[in-house]
DNA sequence: TTGCACAATGGCAACGTTAACATTTGGGCG
DNA sequence: CGCCCAAATGTTAACGTTGCCATTGTGCAA
């Protein structure tokens, strides 16, 4: 607030930093009153709390983090591990992560861990030696030590998957109620069956996003026709297009994202296939947005800033006292656009 | 590593933390030879690391981040200030961030700043209270204290901007020299001018965008036709395409971003002009990726992940050293694709 | 045998903060 | 006037780590 100019505050420069010490020497009191006073405490007299601030303010005085937490035990930080920084839907649950965080004066510190070996032990050792009270995972693929992990003693742990672990809460958007909102939707325009671009079996999202789909069209008494499956990108969907173009039984395909879906789309009309009046496309992550401005193209949105939400408070709503674990599920939001036809 | 079950350590889950006296108790040691065995040091003899080292794991014992730092009066982390965690590149950036910080031993320390006010010093008390030694801020608008704005003494402070800080070290991409290239690519082609689609005013890099395209025109010796305004989305670039479909000077077509672009091929098309025989279009950003499967979209390609890494060098690098102030602009790359029409 | 260099280890203090307890001060009341 | 209570402030110790210096042990040359 003061505008103080460089020249005012030579000292500061030089000293290390400013301690409580400092302050109440030059305000003539305790440690202990300046330590009452950035507490707020309403046992000093408001005029002496005056005069500490007063030097708080003349010193640059900011309380040290090291100091405070050494003392209290507590860092007030979550720990965010991940394995990929670069994914869908990864910056909003940065921005859940974030806003949790704030909401109970904690702060967010990410780490990039290697994936070589993909293990949760990594992401856990690599945390222990940060300043953390707990930590969340960030799961794309199946760790090699999913069944076996134990979180490190008291350290509150929330991994961000839809697998279900007997140690650590876990939380992640409902995959299996997306392709099962999906297909049922496509299935009541009246279509006889569904068709899936899957993607690469590694990603856990995906097989479970796969096998929805499945288990929906068994659950309606229909055989899954034969998948096509695609790398998540627009060209592998193009050739997805292409070569369900000529198929007759196909009329409604699932796309697992909005790129394969979308790139689909485009193969189909390179085949002389009309969207949706000869097939309709549905994909999933809303991750175009408004990208394709005369067509809005149906999808399922997913609430990933919810998700990161929800992972900070298990962890910084507990406040030191171990929660017990809990699993959550979110279910994402079907987007009806124009790429689906009713044939009733 | 050993897969010991909870019940192997109930004294673990009692206890507050281990600490380097109980692991010296056990193995027989002083605390200080646990220190230097947990710092590798030459001095201590094979054996007796050994010993120590078995301690350290029978107690599950972790070095105290509080207690380390305090010490040495270093956190080796990096705080980051983002008043918008969601925006264009900036995934890019903090995999960048995280890249260069774990390179350096270094953690992340993530915090959404409040943006009301926008003021680089909310950013920066917001960070004092933090365990890091050095903070960078992602700009997205005009900080109202930009020009009065002091780092706090001590603290290594990195804005990611193209605007250049008398005690700041700065880095982005360079939108000016990003305006520069397309610009003189179109002409290169043969374009007489080329068009400019726009975007909010309040956004940095959108103003230095068009500030580019404006004076490139101007040292080619061509007034810089009427502007269109659009507002990021596709839907404003569909709108620009119409109402620029029917200019006859019009034939070259520079979206201040993808989405636009994209939204601006798709409005000239239903106008009847075809993308790129009659009109070429360039957007920025490469965000769309490979969205459309059957057309490149012409575009600039930024190295967020190349600021990030900047920004963090510059400070974890440094090692406390207070290093000077420097200006970094990392160029884009034209991604010639196929909605540029060659007129020579 | 003594002295010396060097390797290995230990003791102590301090980093900044704050909880717990101790002390001082002022005022009300019998 | 003395007593006691409460408000205001001070003192001490401890959180876990590690730099500095002291001490012990070991082998070797004089």
């Amino acid at each position: 607030m003061a505008s103080l100019t460089r020249k005012d505050r030579p000292m500061a420069a030089v000293k290390k930093s400013v301690s409580v010490k400092d302050v109440a020497r030059l305000a003539g009191v305790s440690e202990q009153t300046v330590s009452r006073t950035v507490h707020d405490s309403p046992s000093v007299r408001p005029e002496t709390k005056e005069r500490v601030r007063a030097a708080m303010r003349e010193l640059g005085y900011r309380p040290n983090f090291a100091g405070r937490s050494l003392r209290r035990g507590k860092f007030k930080t979550v720990g965010v591990a991940m394995f990929n920084i670069t994914g869908t839907g990864n910056l909003d649950r940065m921005e859940g992560f974030a806003a949790a965080a704030d909401k109970h004066g904690y702060a967010i510190t990410l780490t990039k861990v290697d994936g070589h070996p993909y293990t949760l032990e990594s992401a856990s050792s690599r945390m222990s030696a940060l300043p953390v009270d707990g930590m969340v995972v960030i799961m794309n693929r199946m760790p090699a030590d999913f069944g076996t992990f134990e979180p490190l003693p008291g350290m509150q742990t929330v991994l961000v998957t839809m697998l279900e672990h007997p140690l650590c809460s876990t939380v992640d958007n409902d995959q299996f109620d997306c392709s099962r909102q999906v297909v049922e939707y496509l299935l009541r325009q009246g279509h006889k069956t569904v068709h899936f671009i899957s993607c690469p079996e590694r990603s856990l999202s995906g097989m479970q996003r796969e096998e929805g789909w499945r288990e929906t069209l068994h659950a309606h008494g229909i055989e899954p026709p034969r998948l096509v499956r695609g790398d998540w990108t627009a060209q592998s969907g193009y050739a997805a297009g292409q070569a369900l173009a000529d198929d007759p039984t196909c009329t409604a395909i699932y796309a697992s994202n909005d790129a394969m879906a979308y790139g689909c789309i485009r193969g189909l009309e390179s085949r002389g296939k009309h969207v949706p009046e000869d097939v309709s496309v549905v994909g999933v992550d809303d991750s175009l947005g408004d990208i394709v401005p005369d067509r809005r193209l149906a999808t399922v949105r997913f609430d990933n800033r919810r998700v990161g939400m929800w992972a900070v408070d298990k962890i910084a709503g507990a406040e030191g006292v171990v929660s017990g674990v809990e699993h959550m599920l979110i279910p994402g939001v079907l987007v009806k656009g124009d790429t689906v036809r009713d044939l009733r």
